[in-house]
DNA sequence: GTCTGTAATTAGAATAAGTCTAAATACAGA
DNA sequence: TCTGTATTTAGACTTATTCTAATTACAGAC
């Protein structure tokens, strides 16, 4: 996606276009590997002809997620993940690799059956994490 | 659930019961809260009559989760919760509140339908986590 | 175009969760 | 009781994240 695209995406949020934003969201928008805020600081600092502070890309983060333009992932402790496929999604978790593949659910949508939610637990999302191995 | 039981509870999965680590297990197991570390740090160290470390703390935490015991939770950033019920279950969070919420799932085991995990996903484990409101 | 006030960014300090280290202590088995 | 290993300890360290106060950029009024 290129810059015009990402400037008038974050407009359509409500969120004005600096140029440190339209190149985290860009770099989010175009990778699909879950990166944490380190990795965005890392990947994205040298597109900018100026210098990023790690505040920046924090507060970026944070607020792409408020608009509804990132989703943010707790698969494992200490590390936070981002994620722009913001489409009810779920995850499956490589336990060797670490890495996170996003799992698309079709038109008609998730069944959970043998299962039964108390009435008094009112849900307005649910996501399922399944853990193995991708076997190639 | 009494010292003498957690001992052999411990003894049972290989762990050498010693004060700190038959404290802090009988905490969990009698809490349904799903402490973080500092929690249970807090909880446990009046309970003992001598000081109890930091250190200790996570060391047990993690003991536990590797023989089995406790199941690391991570349901939002920056935050590991424990839990001491190992069974297969699922959670249910509360947005407002942050509890976290068990949920046990009976007999015959849960179905996910309207979702296929492709072939060389090889998943051993799965879990859901629900998001809403506890109304009551 | 210039001015002005607000919004965004910056570097670096501060905080919080968790890990590491080296020394002291406790404990099981000889 | 002795001895070697396992456990615990306090505190230093690391890593992820947030805060702060000063600077810079920018949109809208003139």
């Amino acid at each position: 996606m290129n810059r015009t695209t990402v400037e008038e995406l974050l407009m359509e949020y409500g969120i004005q276009p600096t140029a440190q934003r339209c190149v985290v969201t860009g770099y989010l928008l175009e990778t699909d590997c879950h990166p944490t805020a380190e990795e965005v600081m890392r990947a994205v600092k040298d597109r900018l002809p100026c210098s990023l502070s790690r505040a920046t890309v924090y507060n970026t983060l944070k607020l792409l997620v408020d608009k509804g333009l990132l989703q943010e992932l707790s698969t494992e402790p200490g590390q936070t993940r981002y994620d722009a496929n913001t489409g009810h999604h779920h995850h499956f978790v490589d336990r060797e690799s670490g890495r996170i593949y996003d799992l698309e659910v079709d038109g008609e949508g998730i069944w959970i059956s043998g299962f039964e939610l108390p009435a008094e637990y009112k849900a307005d999302h649910f996501k399922i994490t399944f853990y193995g191995k991708v076997e190639s």
